[in-house]
RNA sequence: CGGGGCGUAGUUCAUCGGUAGAACGCCCGCUUUGGGAGCGGGAAGCAGCAGGUUCAAUUCCUGUCGCCCCGACCA
């Protein structure tokens, strides 16, 4: 028997198992630069699928796609106040080029607002040229001090979209949108449960009035911010004059948004769903559906067994599933780990008993339950199976969401909290910067998000006692 | 930037003053196939880099670079 170095228990060390699987199933590795992640096949796939089903919703939203330039004057980025401090610490600088140095430094961009506003400034002219929604797919740096794999790495691959706005209203209503395509995104696509909401001020995006975000829990009980959607009101107008005249001919700055969501989105699916025994992909965004293992030992007719598998093979393909069958000549045992650790949904097993009594045994990945299937309803069920595996992994994970919000009422129980099970805690918060920095000092847990449907309800700051009208999410974050 | 750890085969590590070894992986052959199969053969290394000590350095010393983990920053 073979000695296979077997993955950390998610239970004992999830940092130890988050390494272990994101190396074992192949998805990505370090790059030579501190922070940067070369992502491999299996990664990149996860990207692409998710890319895929991204990018129809964003065209749905009103968006098309473009590419502004990787390189900023640093001049652009200085512009809006807000935004240059808050990314200053994080800036990638460009000094020299062609072997001499740059008359003004280029950085590398952390995000597009500027370079794609001081663009608009010359698209937009008219009420007609309103609203403008643009989306590119891209890379961004940012110089992180502390990278994790997909959760924090210094250059990650995302969409932003940025739009332009004749008033405030639709810009809030554009910001609501992608905000609402994000969480459609992640409870149906990626199976993730979390809370949609506004941040505080302090945890704004540099340069935005409001940003919404949704937040979701990890097994560990810290917590990932998934996307963002921004109001950036009329902040970066006003820098880049990006002006429109009115039907009444009166020049008038516009309204924009910006939003975002990026590959870190692979980080919290596999930090949720997975297990002991590697990968759970959500069939909806897993490249490989099902594996077909024929199972072949002596005595039994290889042919019949071979016969049988491509005819699942091609009634599965035939339904636009993603299947593949796994004829290689390593032993069933060394398949079924393997695809265990991919994260393949489902496996269909073939074998002796199956061809006695013309049968597939397919096993679910997420629970270990299996079934047997018949050739005439085969590809019906297995539809079905995986549409109940993906509303399940969504159920679950709602579930131990729901289960680890807690309400706080003093600052004794949340400092309990949050030195225990961590997760997600409501507690009334007076709004103050002051109050919100003590409990992060304290504690580790910043404020998530008050969320959007949050009620308002008198209670007093957990910290100073002063009045407060809404319970606000605290968690400790990636 | 603070605290800790580590740089040796593709990977994980062992060796320890006398210039290298295991496991897994990989390649070839035969035998196998219901939870990481067996046997035989094989390829694979300027021991991160630069100095120093020494007859001799992967090993000891100094420096340097890099990476990983833990804190402050963040999608």
């Amino acid at each position: 028997m073979g000695q296979v170095k077997s993955i950390t228990k998610k239970s004992e060390d999830i940092s130890a198992w988050y390494n272990d699987v994101i190396a074992r199933a192949k998805l990505a590795e370090h790059g030579p630069v501190r922070g940067t992640m070369i992502f491999r096949l299996l990664g990149f796939a996860l990207w692409e699928a998710i890319q895929k089903t991204l990018d129809t919703k964003i065209k749905d939203l009103g968006a098309q796609n473009a590419y502004f330039p990787l390189f900023i004057p640093l001049s652009f980025l200085q512009k809006e106040q807000s935004h240059v401090k808050g990314f200053s610490p994080e800036l990638a600088v460009v000094t020299h080029g062609g072997g001499e140095k740059l008359t003004e430094p280029v950085v590398v961009r952390p995000t597009s607002e500027t370079i794609m506003y001081d663009a608009f400034s010359r698209w937009i002219e008219s009420f007609r040229d309103l609203p403008l929604v643009i989306n590119q797919w891209s890379n961004v740096v940012r110089w992180e001090k502390r990278p994790y794999m997909f959760l924090r790495t210094t250059e990650f691959l995302w969409q932003e979209g940025h739009s332009a706005h004749a008033t405030n209203e639709d810009a809030q209503k554009m910001a609501d949108g992608a905000l609402k395509m994000y969480v459609d995104f992640y409870q149906n696509t990626l199976a993730l449960y979390g809370y949609a909401g506004k941040k505080s001020e302090t945890e704004k995006f540099p340069g935005a009035d409001t940003t919404l975000t949704y937040e979701i829990l990890a097994p560990d009980g810290k917590v990932i911010q998934a996307c963002t959607s921004h109001n950036l009101g009329q902040n970066f107008a006003k820098v880049f004059k990006v002006e429109f005249q009115n039907e009444q001919g009166e020049k008038k700055l516009v309204w924009q948004t910006s939003w975002g969501l990026t590959t870190r989105s692979i980080g919290a699916v596999i930090l949720a769903h997975g297990d002991d025994n590697g990968l759970v992909l959500p069939p909806q965004i897993a490249p490989l559906q099902v594996v077909i293992i024929p199972i072949i030992s002596k005595g039994v007719d290889k042919d019949a067994i071979l016969k049988m598998a491509g005819q699942a093979f091609g009634i599965l393909e035939g339904n636009n599933i993603k299947v593949k069958m796994d004829d290689n000549d390593q032993s069933p045992g060394w398949k079924f780990n393997q695809y265990e650790l991919e994260g393949v949904p489902l496996r269909i097993e073939i074998g002796s008993t199956e061809l006695k009594d013309k049968s597939f045994r397919v096993v679910r990945r997420d629970n270990k339950d299996s079934f047997s299937f018949k050739l005439e309803t085969i590809g019906f069920e297995i539809q079905q199976l995986l549409s109940t595996m993906q509303k399940d992994l969504l159920a679950k994970h709602k579930d131990f969401t729901l289960e680890n919000t807690r309400q706080a009422d003093t600052y004794e129980d949340f400092k309990k909290i949050m030195s225990a099970t961590k997760g997600f805690i409501e507690a009334f918060w007076c709004e103050d910067a002051s109050c919100e920095e003590k409990i992060k000092s304290e504690t580790k847990a910043s404020t998530r998000c008050f969320p959007l449907d949050g009620i308002k309800v008198e209670g007093k700051c957990i910290v100073c006692g002063k009045k407060s009208t809404r319970r606000w999410l605290f968690a400790q974050s990636y």
